[in-house]
DNA sequence: GTTTAACCGAGACGGTACGTCTCGTCTTTCG
DNA sequence: CGAAAGACGAGACGTACCGTCTCGGTTAAAC
């Protein structure tokens, strides 16, 4: 009772395809940035035809969400000191270097650019889920630790660990340097460290 | 000694030409959003030839940028409360309402979709340096008054101050409530009241 | 065994677009001369998008000289009355006709204009290289009777003959009359009719 | 009574102007042909302002012709050499070297290209009735001396001499060697030497 | 092993927007 | 007040890209 027999096995044609064109779409995002990104480029160096990608992706957005998303599966490790400062600073260590490299770059773009596409929308909603629980236990190792306080939210406290990253490659330019991550570990550590008092 | 002998006078037929495309160009964007933002919808909306718009402003992401910095103008006010905390809540609340409306998001996403153009990067550092220093005197006048350490980085302070507004607003897409202002000032505040230890 | 399967057959979109788009720059171009010849007039007239035209013929100059040949195409029929003298002035009398036509002098008009386009010049030399080869005959076959000496050159010949009829066109744009056929032969047959002395 | 009076003298700033641009418009006609002929670029060359070209001159044919015309005034010298063979080639030969240059090949192609402007149209007509006024007493001379029959039309033996010349130049851009100056006088000579018959 | 259905290559096209280039007019400023 | 400087309206040009369509050929799964 193998499914494999149900869709097309992962070695044809189709999979090949799809293999060329997502290498491909991600080269190019990461070369010359959503500007760049055409599908034209992409079905060139990926050897295929351009209808071919419409047919499959319908859309620019599509294509580029399903390649940066299909390449950035791999999430960050969760890191486990046993501290919650360590933790969040060598995550936020492990970001600032996703965030520097071209996919990174690139993925965040296209996450933000394409903000009124429904699918990419979902997309996005799906990825940052999937990336906010995952980190979450960091925060639920910390709580079980005693090191903050009983119902505080992952949620909060990630944001305020990744947010000022994201924030200076978006919005300021500013470059990621990677002491950022002890300085804002530091910090988020702090603000979260005594209950809240209202 | 008057001036206006030197410069075309604001009511001229430039000034009027000007306006009329700021005007038009801002509605759009913050009507339909970058990607709706069309040189020749602009120039219809402002009764104006496309030409002019293109000999003035040379290309789309000029005159976006230009007529969305011209109509930001008007900083946010510095609050001054006497305590750091409200002083940063206030700010805070200011800048949700500002990213909430039209006009901010459409800033926000411009400066970020360009920043592969010179001319936009320069407009947009010049903006956020400017944005930061007049932010900066709350944070000045609670070191004076002793209520964050000395030596306490102001851009440090509000980077993390609306780092999460802007992460929300580009990154996540979730929806910036009011109560975030008092919650994110309070984060800060404690992340900042007691002198670093390292 | 087909080869329709090869080529576009002759009846498909291409074809029909290529026929409407050749008619209507005929058609613009007779009725409104060079100056009126519009990429843009001529895709609407003949229901086409104008960039299916950019893509096909790339400039108007090319559009208008391969719309002009292909439909003067049909050469001018070279008469075989048996005397030089009423050969010359049979085929003068049909170049009057068709330079007084719209389509011809919309032909020689454009040839004429784009001299500095290379396809245009190409095209020129390969149209002129074959009227002067078949017109040739006409001589040749004077030559075959005794009419005019051998070794008579038939290109100049026919330079005499039907130079003054663009030249009147052309430059100084006095009326074609057809009289002008039979003077003109006259004296072509007469400048030839004996050996040259030097 | 000077006259001087009446008009601007042929020192003061109009006539300064008028020269510069006319200067600069037959340059430009003689360096990039009618194509390249642009109001801006004269003005740009004779240091004017392209709206005082505009009110002097009105459009850009109309520049055209006026500075060919005036540039063009020297008319072709009438040779008398006693002989119609001789004064035709060396007629012919002066031809050719006006055609070939520049200047000649511009004015040419104007006064052909703008055939639709009545402007350009009217200068036209009176630039070739001098022409040929001027080129008849040749003619004329000729059949003083016996050498054509009486009541020869100098108009058609100019023609048929010139207007090889020029079909070669604008019809099939073939090169005008010098030697064409002689070939073609003796073949006008040979066709209007005897009387015509009919 | 043959059939058949899905998929791909190739190429043109409609449509929209961009940015450039002229022409000729009109307004504003200055001598 | 009239010319100089400059912006503007108008419109064509040519380019780039998106997404659709048609046709024919290939390849893989299904019977």
């Amino acid at each position: 009772m193998n499914e494999s027999a149900v869709r097309p096995r992962p070695g044809g044609r189709s999979a090949r395809v799809r293999e060329a064109v997502f290498d491909a779409a991600v080269a190019v995002l990461a070369e010359q940035g959503p500007a760049g990104f055409t599908v034209g480029e992409v079905a060139r160096r990926a050897g295929v035809h351009e209808t071919s990608i419409y047919r499959r992706w319908g859309t620019r957005e599509g294509l580029a969400v399903e390649a940066l998303l299909d390449r950035s599966r791999r999430e960050l490790p969760i890191p486990d000191t046993g501290s919650l400062r360590e933790d969040l600073a060598a995550y936020a260590a492990e970001l600032i270097v996703f965030l520097r490299a071209p996919l990174g770059r690139a993925l965040m773009h296209t996450l933000t650019m394409a903000a009124d596409n429904p699918t990419v929308v979902a997309a996005r909603d799906e990825f940052w889920a999937g990336r906010f629980e995952l980190a979450g236990v960091m925060v639920e190792r910390a709580v079980a630790r005693g090191e903050v306080p009983e119902g505080t939210d992952s949620r909060s406290v990630l944001e305020l660990l990744i947010a000022p990253l994201h924030f200076r490659m978006q919005a300021t330019g500013e470059p990621l340097g990677i002491d950022l991550a002890d300085h804002l570990a530091d910090l988020v550590v702090r603000a979260f460290s005594l209950p809240l008092v209202d």
